[in-house]
Parts: structure tokens; sequence; C-alpha cells
DNA sequence: GTATCTGCAAAACATTTGCAATTCT
DNA sequence: AGAATTGCAAATGTTTTGCAGATAC
């Protein structure tokens, strides 16, 4: 597994009191799974993951410290997948694309000065959402070994 | 009210036979009402809008219906705003732009070219949405009154 | 007459809300 | 003790499923 993300836990304290936020063992487990995470994961994903080291959590509570996360900033909520809410920690604008085969969310690095606009049409922009859908690479590639065998 | 897709039932019921999809009467108006109402109307108001039209009808008709448009190409379900799917008419690739005060969705017509890519990072893409968040004209209208008021 | 389509009722999910118990200082 | 945080249980809202009745060819 890729440890991309493995930042102590003391600078993410830091992190969330700096955001006017109290570094509670929940909040800060959340956030620690996110910053390790960078999949994009859903509300219950979370909760089934940390259910381990904090058996007692309840998922109204993953539920309120998301919520608060992204009110302060810290995390963005996305492009919904199957009806549900799937959580990214804020980092530099990207798009995602979403495979229609395993669902599986990747991140697109956005080059493009498409997205340098503050108005379009009269209309003030805040956040840009962009969402590629298809087939990932990998399964293009199950898919190719099908057709050959088949 | 603008009228802008006011097409034949004729015209729709042949457009879904060359789809492959039987053109009863629930299926004829549900299409009939999404072309006429590009706003991007989620199920619930689609069931009510109809109801006049269509007594017996129910919503499990509507759900059944989108997603066999969905399966067939001749919508696409997408982004969705406060938890709940919303259907659009496939046309030419747009974005949309929608408000984080009143919540309303617009079309954004999109004629960059970043859009023409068949692949990125060897994922094949399908389908690509782009959707802008802020505040709108209108919106923005109203904050501007607030603003000189107080 | 058989396939398909429709629609009711119930089930399955995700999310929110109310409130009591817990924790932190 | 007082304020904030947590978590259970119930409520809400959307979508799905099972199945019986209706409809179409």
């Amino acid at each position: 597994m890729s440890e991309t993300g493995a930042i102590s836990i003391d600078k993410i304290r830091g992190f969330l009191e700096s955001k006017g936020v109290k570094p509670s063992f929940q909040r800060l487990k959340i956030l620690e799974y996110l910053l390790k995470h960078r999949n994009h994961p859903s509300v219950d994903t979370i909760f089934q993951a940390l259910g381990d080291d904090i058996p007692t959590l309840s998922k109204t509570t993953v539920y309120n410290t998301l919520s608060l996360f992204t009110q302060k900033g810290i995390v963005a909520s996305l492009t919904v997948v199957n009806n549900e809410l799937r959580y990214d920690v804020l980092k530099d604008p990207h798009a995602h694309f979403q495979c229609a085969i395993c669902s599986r969310l990747y991140d697109i690095p956005l080059k493009n000065d498409l997205f340098q606009t503050d108005f379009i049409e009269d209309h003030q922009v805040e956040d840009i959402q962009v969402t590629f859908k298809g087939v990932c690479k990998n399964c293009l590639k199950s898919r190719n070994v099908l057709d050959k065998t088949s």
C-alpha cells in the first residue's frame, strides 16, 4: 500500500488548530485517514476503516466531522458517485476521472488555463469541478484480455 | 415559459423507436418533458409535473424509464445536487453552473478544445462533466441590493 | 396468450436531527 | 461546573426491489 501522505499526528494537530478546529481524537484520526488515503473515500469507508482504532466511533461523528471540515475549508465534498458523498482533502485544483466499470476515482492534474476565469456569463465562479467518465486503464486491460480469449 | 424544444410527439416516438425503446405513453411523456424543460429536473420534479397528464403515474415508472433512457444513451444522469439525481437530455457537450445560494443550475456552452481528448493518462474518456460553482448573476444582483441598503 | 410494462408497497440506503451521555478544561 | 463533543436512536428523503395487475402485439 502506498503511504504517500505519512504526516505526523502532531503536524495534523497543529494544522487543525490553525484552522480553528479543536483536535479531538476522532477528528485527528479522520483527517489522518483522509491524508493517507487520497482515493476520495465515502463516509462509510472512513467509518469502517477507523472502526479498529476507535471501537466506539459513530457514523454520526464521521458526518459531523466531515461537514465541519468542509465548513472550515479543509476538505471538499465532491461529485457524487452512486448517490453518496465522497471527500477530498483540499489541494491543487484537479479533475477527476471516474471509471464506469470499476467506479474507481482517479485524480487528473489540470494544466489547462480554461479554469482561470473568475466570471462566466455574469456568474461569479468560486469552484470548478471537472469529472471525466469512461473506462480506466485497468479495466481497458481486462477488456482486451476478454476480447482476445473470446 | 420558454418552449424551446417544442417537438412533435410523432418525432419523439420515432426517436425512441430508433433507439430500440418501445414508445409507451409514459415514456413519450417523460421524454417530452425532458426535451421541453432543459433545467435538469429531478425525478420528483418530473413526477409532480406529469401527475396532471397521467394521474396513475408512479414514481417507480419515472425511475425505471430514466434508467432505461440512461442505458440507451438518451439521457445522462448528472452531478448530484442535494443528494438527488438530476437528468439531462444528451446534446452538445456543455458545462453546468450551480449557484451556491439559489442552487439553480445553468448550462454553460463549452467552446474549449480541452474536451476533444479521447484518452487522458491512458484512461478512455467517454463523457466529461464540468461543474462550476459560485454565485449566479441573479443572486449577485440581490446581494448588491442588500449591500446598498445595509 | 405471452411478453413487456406499470405501479403499489415494502425494503434498502445515505444523511440529518434530537437529545442524552461523555469528555475536556 | 460549564461548554463542546460524541454517539445512539429515530426520522427523513431518495432510490431500489418484489411482485401482482394491466396493457400491448
